[in-house]
DNA sequence: CCAAGAAAGGTGTATGTACACTGTTTATGA
DNA sequence: TCATAAACAGTGTACATACACCTTTCTTGG
């Protein structure tokens, strides 16, 4: 007889926070995208606006992500002309920081993260996101 | 006076779950690559094994995820032996089932998915994590 | 001072995600 | 019946993730 396994998904704390993460990750994506900017593209921007001048590698700590990803991600935004590049006097930090436009169009986006978060906690209700948030964050704790 | 941000980050639901799950989906990869596998490959074959013969659409709605993702990891399986597909009755449908080698891996990666799931409900409480899931669930209703 | 190591960052490679579009096969209703 | 729609799946393209490995630059201790 074949051992029953369909607890496994239904009880998977990785596989079900995937999933989450992946339909909320849609769903703030689709209304963000109005403004011209891809959902990773604000949070970077947001980021780099709250600590400008910012290397690579405490950007990365910062929004806790891979450093050779957010690289990769900042490579777009430079690009698109939305952030720039400087040196430090120490050679190897490459600080980041938003451009005219960078600035520009995240402050247009800001409304719709708004927008976003709002239509999600008037229907979830604050309190509960909050609790939600502090569970969240005791098990990040747990597995770093 | 520049407005001040710091709080998106800290209450952006997208953002928090994405975060989050990208360290739960590390956490588990590191402790169940050791029988071989990807960790999206052990969820693909493990799902595969609930619903076997099954469809890619209807696999996808099962993991809801998106299709055409879900085909091409599908076609890395394939690649490396570990399901077969054949085709149904109904010419479009292309079934997917597990291969002799797909079984075997499967089997001998599930005490290392129990491995990695115990060491996170000792921790964080079993109790706690029903919780959390429930309360997952009820967001996840809320955006779809 | 200077060799060894630490820190910062880039590249190669592979996987994972998802939207827009396409082609093929089946179902359906006027 | 047969035109039209719906269902199923593949492809093009772009973005996102992350590990292993490399170079360059700075720091530090003998």
């Amino acid at each position: 007889m074949k051992k029953e396994l369909s607890h496994i998904p239904k009880e998977c704390v990785a596989y079900n926070f995937t999933k989450t993460a992946r339909h909320l990750a849609s769903f703030y994506r689709k209304i963000i995208n109005r403004s011209g900017l891809q959902g990773m593209q604000f949070q970077l921007l947001l980021a780099i606006r709250l600590y400008e001048p910012v290397s690579i590698s405490v950007l990365a700590k910062k929004l806790e992500i891979d450093r050779t990803t957010l690289s990769r991600n900042l490579k777009r935004l430079e690009k698109n002309a939305l952030v720039n590049f400087e040196n430090a006097e120490d050679q190897r930090i490459h600080n980041v920081q938003l451009s005219e436009s960078g600035n520009k169009i995240l402050t247009s986006a800001l409304p719709l993260w708004e927008e976003a978060q709002n239509l999600i906690l008037d229907r979830f209700g604050t309190d509960n996101w909050h609790q939600l948030l502090d569970s969240m964050n005791k098990l990040e704790r747990i597995i770093s």
